[in-house]
DNA sequence: TTGAAAGCGATACCAA
DNA sequence: TTGGTATCGCTTTCAA
């Protein structure tokens, strides 16, 4: 069934030449005379040679590929459209230069450790992308442990040991929060992600500089979890509050738009009694109405950014061992979810 | 750096046997005495053993992947909700087979083509999915020509000469038409996909169908693109007509939001003024208001049926030929975009 | 039932 | 500059 494929045998054999000088001269390796690597190739070419890459990674030990594992639960997968352009970026990055990208999906946290484990012991790949870090997060020792070539997407590098793309999400945030105190607010909460993810936490922690830099207290902290339903829920719990905030900034775009629309069944108006803010610039903001006022990320640009510093990692373990990658911070976009302060 | 790993040598040495009853003892060949198998076993355990999948796939002659393309224009990657469910389903059956994903994307037709080329010319994968195929798509020459296993998503396996996934989506269109129908609705418009596509023209000739069926003319086709740039377009190509339809089909779900949004952004009531259905049950359709009529698909589903499909062929090509897994059409979802002809 | 040895398709070392 | 050959880690055939 399997046609017989062209070694490098074959176009050795038609060279006329040893397959070790068939070989150097179709990597572009010395040691090999014009007039060979010449010959070699037009006999390449000529029988339409195509290297196998299980013959070359079995005898690199390299598999050139890299994986990556998207952890969604399987509820939240269908709404999330972080994904997509993610990995557009990665294919960006990798596609040039020869790789390819073994994609894998774990549901929960175990379920994701444990496909990077498979990923490890079975040497399926070359190296991996490492995001939405945990706070302690068990990956980073097991990559350690195994010696699994691995770039991390983190908020701030701090206390990162792995060479990493590094997208600082608080001046974003910052400059959220600061658009709405300029647009008369002092009581603005926020909806985080949940206090497990690094960025999350950044996001908290920016929030809550800013506020205090403008001397108003941030008290006003609703736990989220990034998803549609927990925006929704931030909502409710608003309309539980005796001192109501009139604006949030939610930790991403998601959960913004199910606070909206929450709030709109509410019977509130977004943004004459209640302004919102995202986080991330996806699509869906601007199909919503009010459209929504967000941190535009740039998910492609970084996720071809950490794809080619982990194929530099691959490729030069040594010289870009403890490499950071710095990316522009997002800027804020102001469309129509926020407005005056009520008052 | 790489640290030696254990190989089968090591496996058969500690347990003292020649390391091709090693590798049938561990693969539960037959022709193993229970007492050398357990000696084995015990010895891989102890060993931490992980077989290469390198070594493996040289001599199998198998990657253990299989091969995605994803086709989308960058500027559209960011709002398909699409990718993260089917990718989802993908990963449901590969997982508990062993094998894994590989995932390429392509900006247009022509790149796309080339990846499924590359993928086949390396033989990185055993087999691919093919999805949204085209008329006279040449991806179906090509993999007959190279042959690589293949797997189709198709509406329906007429003159489809692969092993498929058939989820057929006249159904869900004609169900859509006749619930428009039924709230009085008789001009009602269809905004299509590329005619390029076969699940687009089967929408077409699906709404042809069903209005004729109710003794309506169905004159009203809007060419569309299944983006949600095509829906607004589409929107303000109604606003230019003389005999405005009071209901609009639309071939899927991104681009009825974006009709409805443009829609509304032109002064009409949805649905007082038009009523606008879609297809595929995006998550977004419910964060919309008003929430969208649908029809039902099932991403995941279908992707872990062809999946599921695609490695039969794989491991057995011969039994599995030309056969054809049918999954169950989408269902109708009435929500609020689609009411009562205003008239 | 077991073991020895020949591939699979490349790379890379070492003589010639 | 060349060519021969060991090697990567596994599967599989064929004798013993």
């Amino acid at each position: 069934m399997e046609t017989d494929r062209v070694t490098i045998v074959d176009v050795a054999a038609r060279a006329g030449v040893a397959i070790s000088s068939a070989s150097a001269a179709l990597n572009g390796r010395p040691g090999v005379s014009e007039a060979t690597r010449a010959r070699v190739q037009r006999a390449a070419s000529e029988l339409g040679y195509v290297p196998s890459l299980r013959g070359r990674s079995l005898s690199t030990k390299r598999a050139f590929a890299i994986g990556f594992v998207l952890q969604r639960s399987l509820d939240v997968l269908e709404s999330d459209p972080f994904f997509a352009s993610f990995i557009g970026g990665i294919e960006q990055a990798l596609s040039p230069r020869g790789y390819a990208l073994v994609l894998h999906m774990g549901t929960n946290e175990r379920d994701t450790e444990n496909r990077y484990r498979e990923l490890a012991a079975n040497r399926r790949v070359d190296g991996v992308l490492l995001n939405e870090l945990r706070v302690d997060d068990p990956r980073l020792p097991l990559m350690n442990e195994i010696g699994m070539p691995a770039v991390g997407i983190v908020p701030s590098a701090e206390g990162f040991e792995l060479p990493c793309v590094r997208q600082p999400s608080a001046p974003g945030v910052a400059a959220m929060v600061r658009h709405l105190v300029d647009q008369g607010h002092t009581n603005i909460a926020h909806v985080s992600g949940p206090a497990r993810f690094v960025h999350a936490r950044e996001r908290v922690e920016a929030w809550r500089a800013e506020m205090a830099r403008h001397g108003l207290r941030a008290d006003t902290l609703i736990p989220g979890d990034f998803t549609y339903q927990g925006g929704r829920a931030a909502a409710d719990a608003i309309s539980q509050m005796v001192d109501r905030p009139t604006a949030v900034v939610c930790a991403n775009d998601l959960a913004a738009v199910g606070l909206i629309i929450r709030a709109q069944e509410l019977g509130w108006d977004v943004p004459g009694d209640l302004s919102v803010g995202g986080y991330d610039g996806i699509a869906m903001g601007t199909y919503i109405r009010p459209t929504l006022s967000t941190v535009q990320a740039a998910p492609r640009r970084v996720a071809a950014a950490a794809a080619n510093l982990l194929l530099d990692v691959i490729e030069d373990p040594a010289g870009s061992a403890g490499r950071v990658v710095d990316l522009a911070p997002g800027q804020l976009i102001v469309r129509h979810s926020t407005g005056k302060c009520p008052k």
